[in-house]
DNA sequence: TATGAATGAGTCTTCATTCAT
DNA sequence: TATGAATGAAGACTCATTCAT
C-alpha cells in the first residue's frame, strides 16, 4: 500500500480494501463496469463479497451511495495523483506527458474499473450527487487547462488547448475498449503515441 | 429525404420515419441516449409517440429488439455514408479527412441519438444481437483501416493504423460530451482539429 | 360424412367441418387439448386456419363461445349417436356394452379431441355456458342411467347403478392417458374389457 | 401430525403446514385446484396467504416452481404411504385392496387438493419439472404393477394387470368429480365397489 | 453489524378484444 | 368477411429498501 493511499484512508477520502466496505466498493467498481449501474443489482453485490443484501445498507445509505462513493474514491486519488506527477515534471513537454500518462495509468491500473464507472456511469448518478462529484472534478481539469494553456504559450501544441484537451481526454478514455496491458505494446508506449498526436516531435 | 434515405426505407434498412415504427424508433434513440437503456422503460417510449405501452410490441418483439433497431439503422447507414464519401475523395489525405468528417457527422447530425447509443449502450444488447450489429460493423472498421495503411504507405501518419484508428475513433466520439454544433466553432473546424491529431500540416 | 352429421349440420348444430368456422372449431378443439385452453391464444387458433386473429370475432363472440362450440358439439353429437346404439342394441347386455363403447368411440376415434376438451377443460368454460352444456349432457346421463338400472333388475350388476356409472366413466374417460388405438389392443378389446370389469361373464 | 409426516418434514421432503411456506404450498393446492393453474395468479395466492405478491418469491422460484412443489410432496407422500400399507397387508386381495384404498384416501383425504393437482394440472407443469415427478411416480406405479401381477398369478384378476391398473386408476381418480367423503356412503364403501370391478367375489 | 423475510412500486410482456379500413 | 394496428387490463417477476430479531 502505497503512502499515497495510506494518507487517504486515513483521511476518511478511501476506505480500508480490506474492510467490508472497502470489498463492498471494489466489487460494485467491478461489477458497474461490466455490467452497468442499473444492470448490477445489490444482491450482487452482496454475493461477491458474501453478505446478504439487506446488510448492505449498513455500509451505505442506498445504491446511488455505493456508485457515489466508487466514483468519490478515484476523483480524489486522480487528482492528487496528477498533482504529485505534474510537481516531478521538469519540463512543459513532460507535464503534457504526465497528464496523458496519469490518466492512462488509472484507466489501465488496479483502480481501472473504478475509473471505468466514473466515465461510463455518469449518468445513472443522481443529480445532486453528480453535482458533488463535479465540483471535486474541476480541479482535476484545471491542472490540464493551466499545463495545455502552458503548452500553448511555448508553441508545443497547436490545436486550442480546451479542445485539445477533450480531444485527447477521448483518445485516451477510449482505450478501454481496445488497450490490452499487457499486450504486445507497453503501457509507456501508449503513452507515447497520444503524446505524438498532441506534439508533434521535432 | 436525402436520395440515400430514400434507398434505404425502400430496402426496407431503415423505417420511415414518418410511419409508427419510425417515430418510435426516433423516440427510442432520443430517450436510450438520454437516460440510458435501462432507464428507459417501454411506457417512456410509448408516451412520446402517444400509443400505449401495449403496442409497442405490435412493432417490435421485445424491448431488445427496439435497441437493436436503433443500431442497426445507424450502422448501415454509417458504412454506406462512409463509403460513398470514400469514392469522392481524391487524395488519400482526404480520403482520411473523410474517415473523420462521416463520423462526426453522424454524431452531430440528425442522426447523433442513435450514433450515442450505439457507442454507449453496447453493453445492453443481448450477445447475439450484438454478434449481428458486429458482422455489419466489421466493413465499416475495414473501410477505416485500409485507409490509415494507405495514409501509412504514403508517409501520411507516424502512428501505427490501427492504433491510429482507435486514438481519433476516441476523440471524434468523445465530441458527444462537449461539442456543441451551434456553439462558435463550426464542424468543419472540428473536422480539421482531429485531422491534425493524425496528420502533420506540412 | 354421415347421414346423422349430415342431418346435424344442417339444422345447424354443428359446424360443416369446410367452412371457416368448422375449421376453426377443428383447430380449437386440438389445440385446446393439447395446451389447455388457457394456454392456447386465439392467435395460436387464427395461425392453424390461416386467418389473422382479429378475424376470429366475426364467428364467435369471444374466446369462451369458441370453447362452448367446441363442447357443445361433441355432447349433442355423443347423445344423438347413444340413442340410435341403444335402440340398435337388443339384450339389456348389449345395451350396457354401447354405453362403453360410444363412449370409448368418441374418446379415440376422430372427435378424440373435442371430447377430451369436454372433459377436461370444463372449469375453463364461464358458469352461464357451463349450465347450458349441462342442461344437453343430462339427457346423456339419463340413457346411462335408464340402462344401468334395466341391468340391475336383471341382476346383471352387483354394484349401485350410479356409482357404477361413475367409477365404469373415470375408467373410459382415463383412457385418454394410456390406450392407443393404433396399438396392440383393437377398441373392441378395450370395450370388452372395461365390460367385464361391469358384468361379470357368467 | 402422524409420526410419518413427521419424519417427511424433517427429511425436507415436505414443508411444515405451519410455516409460511407449507401454508402457501396449501393455498396453491386449493386454488389451482379449484381454478387451475393458469387461472391462479400469484396475487391470489398471496392474498389467502396474507402477503404480497412479490414476497412469494422469497420462497419460491417463480409460479412453476410452486406447482412443482405441490405435486412433488404427494407423490412422496403417496409413495411412502403405499408401500406401509402393502407391507401390512397380509393376502394379496388385501395388497390389491391397499392399492385401492390408498389412493382413495390421498384423494378424499386432506391431501386431496394436491393429489388432485398432481392428476389434472400435469400439462400446466413445465417439461424439465415434469420428467422430476416422473421420475418418482414410476416407483408408485411399480408398486401397482408388481400387486397386480400377482394378482393375476393367483387367478383374482382376469384383465391384463396394467390394463386393469389404468382401468382401476381412471375410476378411482374420476370419484374426485362425485364422490362426497361426508355423504351417505363411507370411503370404505368406495374402496369395496372398486375392488369388487377388479376382483370378482367368489 | 448481520440476517432474511417482507414490502410495494415498478418492469416487461401477453393477450382478448375492438374498430376503422 | 378479413385486416392489423391499437387498446388496456392483467400477468409474472424484480429489486431497492426496511426492520424486527
Amino acid at each position: 500500500m502505497g503512502v499515497l493511499l495510506r494518507r487517504l484512508i486515513d483521511e476518511g477520502c478511501v476506505s480500508d480494501p480490506e474492510s467490508p466496505k472497502g470489498r463492498l466498493l471494489a466489487a460494485a467498481a467491478r461489477q458497474f463496469r461490466q455490467k452497468g449501474f442499473s444492470r448490477t443489482t445489490v444482491r450482487d453485490l452482496a454475493a461477491e463479497v458474501g453478505i446478504l443484501s439487506g446488510s448492505i445498507f449498513h455500509h451505505f445509505k442506498n445504491k446511488d451511495e455505493i456508485l457515489f462513493a466508487v466514483m468519490n474514491e478515484v476523483v480524489i486519488a486522480m487528482e492528487e495523483r496528477l498533482q504529485v506527477r505534474l510537481s516531478a515534471a521538469t519540463s512543459t513537454r513532460d507535464k503534457v506527458r504526465a497528464l496523458i500518462e496519469n490518466e492512462l495509468q488509472f484507466i489501465h491500473g488496479p483502480t481501472g474499473d473504478a475509473t471505468a464507472v466514473l466515465i461510463y456511469e455518469w449518468r445513472a448518478l443522481s443529480e445532486p450527487l453528480q453535482q458533488k462529484i463535479l465540483e471535486r472534478r474541476r480541479a482535476y481539469f484545471k491542472l490540464w487547462h493551466d499545463t495545455l494553456i502552458k503548452a500553448e504559450e511555448e508553441a508545443l501544441i497547436t490545436v486550442e488547448p480546451d479542445c485539445l484537451r477533450q480531444l485527447l481526454h477521448g483518445a485516451i478514455v477510449w482505450s478501454i475498449h481496445w488497450y490490452q496491458p499487457q499486450g504486445p505494446m507497453p503501457l509507456e508506449s501508449l503513452v507515447d503515441q497520444v503524446l505524438s498526436l498532441a506534439i508533434k516531435s521535432e
